[in-house]
DNA sequence: GTTTAGGGTTGG
């Protein structure tokens, strides 16, 4: 392993007083050597190879995912810097890549790369500590698969650094150039290796930057600044494009600038107030009784992200520009001063979700599909992965003048906002492609309806969109308005890109909107539109017994079976979601389903807790957006807590531990997750909610515990080598809950030529019916059936005359059995078993056999 | 080694 020069970290960070990077503050679990890795790593450490990270590795005989057997660390030189990205108070994750230094000799050309998550403080505290370039060495690691190898081409596994093992050495950087005068070096240590170096920085002249407070009229000068505000590039009167920016420094000068030039690219790149530029040979002009900025022949500009801990790689097109350790240093102490002053906008960019009528709003999102409208109008059709609360407007256009997908999936419909660019930014947005990342500043959303140019709407049409929002990026540049095509690494654009693929699967969100699905079982007046169905009954035993009459099996010893022909006289309950019920095996209880309105209190309650909750050291806990529904309140955040082994094995949306979110918002999560928890704060420990409410959300479907059999508590499931699907059982066994089954439990009143009798159904109930007990709880097409079934066989209304009636005719197996009733008196009981509904097509025989 | 702009919202 390399081991990189002592001291240039205390140096370049150590004596850094805004950098909080203390050391007697600091986590131990960020290290910082002031000497390379080689010296300050533990001896007994086993140094794993990038390339050789992944399951086939032969430290290892685990597939998958494994926590080193015994102790190894990675090491690499860090390539780039995530963003760290809060997930809640006290977590956090940050991806970096390193990349190794010093491959073996047969390794391939390239070196490799891998992906490097930390979680929690450990993130926080990299983020802090680290720069790119700096070798970095981790431990106590578990490897996971790559969710994203596909795109980003790199390893196809994941470093992910969580939980008290996990260690992260920071390590300076490899030595910088020399000093840029090369006459200052002595003749004979102008030795060959340096040789590179030293002809690139006698090329580099000695820049001196000017303090915004120092500036002389007609001085050409170089400057630092943080941006205040600024345009993006945009057509000047004359032949060029021009920049503005307003920039200051620790002097507190505001100064504008104007930067002119043909091409975009020599343009800064400025995306956000809070950047920090760099400026090369600027002009300093007096105007308006204060100086300006203006670039000559020769300038340049580089752009950095001014947020604290971000990038250090500089934004620019130049391919030749100089940057070194002082010009960092001058970065990362405009970064802190500028963050001191509170000069970065607290939300730089609003998502759809957010946007409210009539507000002027920037918007980081992706083109889908333009089309122009007229010369001085073109529609951009974009989103961002959130869905805006407001009904969106809809702009038809010719498919054919489409540029980009002519029609999305309805779910997707719903995400897409329609922009319409006027003026002088219909040409820029023609050079646009779909795919391409925006960010679109000074965007009005405007409520009501609203006419597009050259498709004048009808009366019908302008009723329709009252209320809906549009959005229109009016002409001029007022207020920077304007378009950015950002590149695809920029944090903004990364973040953005999880937001979008957190969005539910297109058939997710059909379930999504067909949420009405639950309400069926409570919902009155039943079968009122359930279309008689001629059905009958038949047995599907092999019993070899004659059909007895209902007097004759009255009169019959307990204990056996008989075959009955009857038809149905009345049954109970009429109200069909009271048939469900939730038995538990192991102590033989039967109890109803909780409804509604008591498992919603029990959500609220549980959401009402004040007490803070700490999650388990195994969950990674950030807040998600509930989507909204028509008519859509403002989108609320609540908790979610997900397994980082799962996150680790790329299953991210098996299962999802849900705090402080309501019944409906639940379900409505539910519906793009496998498996949804709700959890709740109890003694500062996550825990279930009460019993009485659903224990697990699948889809539609909801599973209850057992309140005398469960010994409840939240854990992380174990899945055997990630094959094993998350599913009711596995979680109920995680979490120590005795899963309740579902069942259908009905008392039908029989009849035939000689007596009426009592009989359950309940065992053989879901045979009977052919639906399944879970399916019925969930899925109005299963309650439909069993509604159809009932109102054949007992008409509502209908005579129970055995002839005029017109009741089928049904044959059963009835099994008899002795329990004792409440008073503990003996009775004698029926239940329906082994027999099954028939649904002929067409034929039906009324014939009485009696 | 010229000019442009030099912030602050009409709105379709």
């Amino acid at each position: 392993m390399r081991s990189t020069a002592p001291c240039q970290f205390e140096t370049k960070r150590g004596k850094n007083k805004t950098k909080s990077c203390n050391r007697d503050a600091m986590p131990q679990r960020v290290m910082f050597e002031g000497a390379g890795p080689g010296s300050q790593v533990p001896a007994h450490m086993t140094r794993v190879p990038i390339s050789l990270i992944g399951p086939d590795a032969d430290y290892s005989d685990k597939t998958v995912k494994v926590r080193l057997q015994r102790p190894a660390m990675c090491t690499g030189k860090v390539v780039r810097i995530g963003r760290l990205v809060s997930l809640a108070s006290d977590n956090n994750l940050l991806k970096t890549v390193i990349q190794e230094e010093d491959s073996p000799p047969n390794a391939s050309a390239q070196n490799p790369s891998i992906n490097v998550v930390l979680f929690g403080g450990l993130a926080k505290d990299f983020n802090q500590a680290v720069n790119q370039g700096d070798v970095v060495v981790a431990s106590g690691f578990t490897v996971g698969r790559s969710p994203t190898v596909h795109k980003d081409k790199l390893h196809p596994f994941n470093l992910l650094l969580s939980g008290d093992e996990a260690r992260v050495y920071v390590c300076p950087p490899p030595p910088p150039p020399p000093p840029p005068d090369p006459r200052s070096l002595p003749a004979d240590k102008r030795c060959s290796a340096l040789h590179a170096e030293v002809s690139r920085a006698t090329k580099a002249p000695k820049y001196t930057y000017s303090g915004l407070d120092a500036l002389k009229a007609g001085s050409v000068v170089n400057a630092y600044g943080v941006v205040v505000f600024f345009k993006q590039p945009f057509k000047s009167r004359g032949t060029d494009l021009c920049s503005t920016l307003k920039i200051t420094d620790q002097s507190n000068q505001r100064i504008a600038c104007s930067v002119f030039g043909e091409k975009l690219e020599n343009h800064p790149k400025v995306f956000q107030v809070g950047d920090i530029v760099r400026l090369h040979r600027f002009k300093v002009q007096f105007f308006n009784s204060s100086m300006t900025l203006v670039n000559t022949f020769g300038f340049s500009v580089l752009a950095f992200d001014g947020a604290e801990g971000g990038s250090m790689e500089p934004r620019t097109s130049s391919r030749s520009f100089h940057l070194d350790q002082e010009d960092r240093r001058t970065v990362e102490e405009l970064r802190s001063w500028a963050a001191g002053q509170a000069l970065l906008p607290p939300t730089p960019t609003t998502p759809l979700s957010a946007a409210q009528p009539k507000a002027y709003f920037d918007l980081t999102c992706q083109l889908l599909a333009k089309a122009p409208i007229d010369s001085t109008c073109t529609l951009l059709r974009v989103w961002d992965g959130t869905r805006c609360a407001h009904t969106l407007l809809k702009v038809t256009v010719e498919p054919d003048a489409t540029e980009g997908p002519s029609s999305f999936s309805e779910a997707r419909e719903r995400l897409i906002a329609n922009i319409l660019v006027y003026d002088n930014h219909v040409e820029l947005a023609g050079q646009l492609k779909p795919g391409d990342f925006l960010r679109i500043y000074n965007l009005r959303a405007i409520p009501g309806s609203s006419k597009v140019p050259g498709h004048a709407s009808s009366h019908q049409q302008e009723e329709e969109e009252v209320d809906h929002l549009a959005f229109h990026l009016h002409g001029g540049t007022a207020y920077g308005r304007g378009i950015r095509v950002l590149p695809e690494n920029s944090p903004d654009v990364q973040e953005m890109k999880r937001v979008m693929e957190a969005v539910p699967d297109e058939d997710d969100f059909s379930e999504l909107n067909d949420s009405q699905l639950l309400e069926v079982w409570s919902t009155p007046p039943e079968s009122a539109e359930a279309e008689p169905m001629e059905c009958s009954a038949e047995r599907s035993c092999g019993h070899d017994t004659r059909t007895v009459t209902l007097s004759d099996l009255k009169r019959s010893d307990p204990g056996l079976v008989h075959h009955v022909r009857v038809q149905l006289r009345s049954y109970e309950p009429h109200r069909l979601h009271q048939a469900l019920k939730l038995y538990c095996s192991k102590c033989t209880s039967m109890e109803d389903v909780p409804n509604d309105e008591l498992v919603a209190r029990l959500f609220s309650e549980a959401s009402e807790d004040p007490a803070p909750c700490s999650p388990p050291a195994w969950a990674l806990s950030g807040r998600v957006a509930i989507p909204g529904e028509r008519p859509a309140p403002p989108t609320r955040a609540v908790g979610v807590h997900l397994s980082t082994r799962l996150l680790g094995e790329d299953r991210p949306k098996e299962l999802l531990f849900l705090s402080g979110s309501t019944l409906e918002e639940t379900r409505r999560l539910a519906a793009g997750y496998q498996n949804v928890v709700p959890v709740r704060s109890s003694g500062g420990h996550m825990a279930l909610l009460d019993l009485s409410a659903p224990f697990l959300f699948r889809g539609l479907k909801r599973y209850f515990g057992c309140k005398r059999c469960s010994e409840a508590a939240v854990r992380e499931p174990v899945c055997a080598e990630g094959l094993e699907p998350i599913d009711e059982k596995v979680l109920a066994e995680a979490l120590g809950v005795q899963l309740l089954q579902f069942v259908l439990l009905m008392k039908l009143e029989l009849q035939d030529a000689s007596d009426r009798l009592d009989v359950f159904l309940w065992r053989d109930a879901e045979s009977f019916f052919g639906v399944s007990a879970e399916d019925a709880a969930a899925n109005q097409e299963a309650q439909n059936s069993i509604r159809q079934t009932m109102a054949s066989l007992c008409p509502a209304g209908g005579s129970t005359d055995l002839v005029s009636g017109g009741r089928p005719w049904m044959d059963l197996c009835l099994t008899a059995y002795r329990t004792e009733d409440e008073a503990g008196r003996n009775q004698t009981c029926y239940q329906i078993c082994h027999s099954i509904i028939t649904k002929p097509a067409s034929t039906h025989s009324n014939a009485n056999p009696a």
